[in-house]
DNA sequence: TGAACGTGTGAACACATATTCATATATCAG
DNA sequence: CTGATATATGAATATGTGTTCACACGTTCA
C-alpha cells in the first residue's frame, strides 16, 4: 500500500506536478485523452475525429507519450494509441466536478 | 446525487477543463495551494514562505481566485486567502500519484 | 525498386504566460 | 492629514507553447 506524500510542496515536487497538470492543460490533448479512454485509437482516425490536422496530433501525441499518458503499437503502416496511465479517468471526473462546482458559485 | 457528464469530450467542454488544468500547471499556483491547504495565509507569509515576491503572489493568487480555487478576506491591512474548493485536495493526490506511477515505469 | 500511405519531426510563427518593476489603492498609527 | 505597511495592478520583457508547413522515415504493395 503506498503512502501517499502529503504537507507542503518543495519546488521541485511542485515542479514535478505542474509538469503533469501542465500536459492536461490543453483542449486538443484532452480531447485525444478522451476518445483513448474509450479504446485503443490509430493517429489518422484521431486527427479526423478531433477536426485536427495530423501533424498538430502527432506533435500533441509525444507530449502525452513523454509525460507516461499514453503508448503506441505499430500495426503495418498504422500507430495505434492507448492509454496507458490508471489516473487519467480520475483525474478527468475531479476537474469536471469542479467545472461544476464553479456553474453553481455563479 | 450529480451525474458525471462521461464520454466523448467536445470542444467546448473540452476546453473548461483545459482551463482547470491550466490553472494547476505551475509550480508556484501547486506551492501557494499546497501552504492554503495547511490553513487560512495571507500574502506576506505566502510570499515569504515561497520565497517569491509580492507581486508575483498576487498575480497567481489572482490567477487561483478566477479559477474558483481560491478566496480571501480582508483583516486590517492584510488579505488572507483560504482554498474555496472541494475538488483541489483530490486533484493533487492523483496527481501525485501519477508521478509515483512514473518512477516505477523508469 | 518505386509509388502511395501513415506517421514523426524540425523550423517558423503567433500567441500565451510568469516574473519584475513601478506605482496605485487601502488601511492603520500617530 | 501624514507616513508606513499590505496588497493589487499595469506595462514591459523573457520564455514557453500550439499550430502549420515542408519534408523525412518506415511500411506495404505492385
Amino acid at each position: 500500500m503506498r503512502q501517499i506524500t502529503r504537507g507542503r510542496l518543495d519546488l521541485e515536487r511542485a515542479s514535478l506536478l505542474a509538469e503533469t497538470f501542465k500536459g492536461l492543460g490543453d483542449a486538443t490533448r484532452l480531447r485525444l485523452l478522451s476518445i483513448l479512454l474509450e479504446g485503443e485509437t490509430c493517429v489518422s482516425d484521431l486527427a479526423e475525429q478531433t477536426e485536427t490536422n495530423q501533424s498538430a496530433v502527432s506533435h500533441q501525441l509525444r507530449v502525452l507519450r513523454n509525460l507516461g499518458f499514453v503508448s503506441n503499437r505499430r500495426e503495418g503502416k498504422n500507430i495505434y494509441y492507448q492509454i496507458d496511465d490508471e489516473h487519467i479517468e480520475g483525474l478527468f471526473n475531479l476537474a469536471l466536478e469542479h467545472s461544476y462546482h464553479l456553474d453553481s458559485k455563479e
